[in-house]
DNA sequence: GCGCTATGTCAGCGATCGATGACATTCGGC
DNA sequence: GCCGAATGTCATCGATCGCTGACATAGCGC
């Protein structure tokens, strides 16, 4: 699953720990913070710390990868030759 | 590439900030956030706040999967420390 | 009805974030 | 040598984190 949002990490952590009948109280216990935070954390908190939760991730086997693979048609995002037409347009929409 | 921690998360977007020859204070504009951020971040900050992450990864489109498809081999993967358990000693040791 | 479990809410508190702004260092070109 | 760009460091400061602990609600079995 594609997770853009704070909110999608929540959906994600909440529905991998009742897939594997955890109660917050548990998950918390395992993660090493309160209770608290995980219904935070479920409820799409936006401010989390990011060590703490990749150690949620981790703790329900769930895996993050990170790719740039994604250019379907956009063009630009590709640093595959023309650095100098790339460098040249980050200039322009920066000003 | 697989993201495991914080600083994995900052390698990730200082390689593609480098690569997108954005330098820190541009970078940090289109974020939205300070050149201090970007900086510590770039340093693995595990602390950071997962939305200012997510913005940054977004703007440099990269793209974040979450997935349990395959288990990560318990055993290998793991790094040999013991990182929840440092963290919540060290978290017992300040109170 | 009563107890038990799970979840969510509230208030207070110390620790830390992220922003700002100045400064140091390194590198390249002139 | 000098200048400009890029990166990193330092100190300060308001805002917020995550923790604690208590309470409220909802569902379930007896």
């Amino acid at each position: 699953m594609l997770v853009r949002t704070p909110a999608e990490f929540g959906a994600v952590l909440r529905d991998r720990r009742k897939k594997l009948k955890l109660d917050q109280s548990t998950f918390a216990k395992r993660i090493g913070v309160s209770r608290q935070w995980v219904i935070e954390v479920e409820h799409g908190h936006a401010r989390a710390e990011l060590g703490l939760i990749l150690r949620a991730l981790d703790a329900l086997d769930i895996r993050l990868e990170a790719g740039t693979e994604q250019t379907p048609a956009r063009g630009a995002t590709r640093p595959a030759v023309d650095i100098n037409a790339i460098v040249a347009k980050a200039r322009k929409k920066k000003a």
